[in-house]
DNA sequence: ATAAATTCTTGACGAAGTTAATTAAATCTC
DNA sequence: GAGATTTAATTAACTTCGTCAAGAATTTAT
């Protein structure tokens, strides 16, 4: 079901998109004060301004909720009209799709799941098309137009290719052609770690640091660094691997050929091939480790200790080489975060060198849909053709 | 001796400042080719050009060199004038200040040395003014306008302050306007490590990489960190300091209050340490430990060997996270390379991350000299207001 | 009312780059 | 060796995007 192309006003020059994320961001603002914060003058701001209000992005709000009284005419702030656009965004996982719809904010409106039974690149698309299909109903289904996607491993954004996924099994697919005439929306790729690293830096505790890091904890240990703005993609398309800085000299072996990698110490599966070692139970399972830690254990405290120690040094070094104004960790073991984070902060806070301490650390459980929602975050920038991040 | 504003074209526009640059690290080239390699117009290239041709910072080759004799009009390749102005950079240490002239290409022309025999600010002050006035003799005077400084420490390179410079006990010294008021000269001050990196980048290993590492290995450790073309600088002015990432978990003891630091383990101060703690001998000098160390004393080259392998551990955490596409491994300890060398590519190898490992790592001695040739080079940057590297 | 302050709009202008046509200088073809 | 072909450089008209300065709009202060 090809459509036609978007009715809608293309954004196209850079004071345009920067006017444009302003308002987005930063909430109604008036348009002196957008200028302020942006540097143009106040007449590029009432010219860019103008083409998003008569396509109905963004409107004039009454001057009602004015904060300083003083004299002078009063503002008249601009803010967005989230409803004039819907955003599809679906994350990949090797068992299953997360999808979202969400408004011009990247707020959630509907939402879907899908079971993947099998990494056959035809039959996920399949699986991507009929996932789109049943979350887009009725309005939102008049509104979207594109489609965001983010995928653990490789993927080549500007060109739509997922390179390579290894929890697909795929090289070199060019998704966003496939998904493009499966669905007829317009299509943007991301890695998943990039992808929500764009939705917290616009929506999430990212919000005005011009440089931050994303670290997620997981099965997987990954990060995604934006620095003047711009995400850090590396010159051979690795960069952000905070689960493979070695931290542990001679430490237990990592499946990258390293040792005492972050990953091979504070991954899920790490910690619980170190539990079942504590505890001399082979059959222990997860569940029962959190458990049995909460409720005092000793030896598998320590286990999550160590895992909360490892991950406090690879914070230290990513800070130490960085600097960035804050640091979010986030993950999927959402439940289990009271069990790390006071060792995090600790080995952090001492390891961390000078001023760089005075970084932001947020440690916080992270909803599975927030990936979703980072997709989604990825075709709303697909807006904006300039901007990089 | 105060002196008028220097008698040369500016470089305002964006495009003017890519083309003298192009022009400027890639030797001769002709008009299309600089717009090729820019994706600028022709037309464009040759409008920004002019104004430099008539100021004599560039010239028209004749077209002799020609390499593709093919048909068509030959080309007139661009070339730098480099004596067309000449820069001073000066390097402050603890104990000295190493100066150089250098004409655009950042290639020395004369160099000076002065023994620093106090570290007040006014004694400072006149010991540079001093260094530059000798320095500056002839031809060489007339065409200098602008000097670079190069200081360990956190400094503020557009407000010219020097906010905390550890070697020297400085806080908040407003060098560049107290030099400016001595000389008569433009001053840049810069961190050192960085500077160096700018040197590197423009006419060194970082010559066409758009990310790189710059890592010095003496006294201190640490490292600057070019990504997407510029310089990282840290939210908090922290930046690339490698020395401080832990790569040794439960090891010695670091003085900013951590433990394992590369720093704590390789920094010249901590080889001696551990060199005379093996040898029990604790009056052992530096270069008595590394001329046994060559005649094969084990336990000293293990010494030695181990703090390669801190050095290569805290490369891959670097590498890992960046991605750069070059990384250049520096610094005072001249003479001693070739105890380190072997260690860390055998650790960089074994930690770093998939095609992260691709990246090239430049091992080399770094001439004493090279620290002022940054400084200098940090001059020329500052002809173009607008280059932010 | 009038003045002062502040926001927003407008139109003239200017900077910087593009495209397209033109000129220039070589080689290639017959 | 005359003309075609090819590539380089220049020129001129035009486009785009922004600033500036003047003025209109709308409030508070006196």
């Amino acid at each position: 079901m090809p459509r036609s192309a978007p009715a809608r006003a293309p954004i196209t020059s850079p004071a345009a998109a920067t006017v444009f994320t302003t308002v987005l961001t930063e909430g109604p603002v008036s348009r002196v004060d957008v200028a302020r914060r942006t540097g143009l003058s106040s007449a590029a701001v009432t010219k860019a301004a103008r083409p998003f209000i008569e396509a109905g992005y963004l409107e004039e709000l009454a001057s009602e909720g004015r904060t300083a009284p003083g004299a002078g005419r009063p503002a008249n702030p601009l803010a967005i009209r989230p409803d004039r656009e819907y955003f599809v965004g679906v994350k990949i996982t090797g068992d299953d799709l997360i999808g979202v719809v969400t408004d011009l904010r990247a707020d959630v409106r509907a939402s879907a799941h899908h079971a993947l039974t099998g990494h056959d690149v035809g039959h996920v698309v399949r699986a991507l098309a009929d996932l789109v299909g049943e979350l887009l109903t009725g309005t939102l289904r008049e509104r979207a137009y594109c489609l965001g996607i983010a995928v653990s491993g490789d993927v080549d954004r500007a060109s739509g290719v997922v390179r390579y996924s290894p929890f697909l099994g795929w090289r070199d697919v060019p998704l966003a052609e496939l998904l493009e005439e499966a669905t007829g929306l317009t299509v943007t790729l991301e890695n998943d770690v990039k992808a929500l690293a764009v939705a917290e830096q616009w929506f999430g505790e990212g919000v005005g640091a011009s440089s931050f890091a994303l670290v997620t904890v997981g099965t997987g240990i990954g990060s995604a660094l934006v620095v003047h703005g711009d995400l850090v993609r590396g010159a051979h398309g690795v960069a952000g691997e905070i689960g493979h800085v070695p931290v542990a000299d001679g430490g237990p072996s990592c499946h990258c050929g390293g040792q005492g990698c972050v990953e091979a110490i504070a991954s899920t599966e790490a910690i619980l091939t170190r539990a079942r070692q504590v505890t001399g139970e082979p059959g222990l399972s997860m569940d029962d480790a959190v458990t049995r830690a909460r409720g005092g254990d000793e030896p598998l405290r320590e286990v999550f200790a160590g895992a909360g120690h490892a991950i406090g040094l690879g914070l230290a070094a990513l800070v130490n080489l960085f600097g960035p104004e804050r640091v979010v960790v986030s993950g999927e073991g959402v439940a289990t975060y009271d069990l790390f984070e006071d060792q995090i902060r600790r080995t952090f806070a001492v390891q961390a060198f000078g001023s760089a301490a005075r970084c932001g650390l947020v440690i916080r459980p992270l909803p599975f849909e927030e990936w979703a929602r980072g997709a989604a975050a990825v075709a709303v920038q697909s807006l904006f053709a300039s901007e990089s991040v």
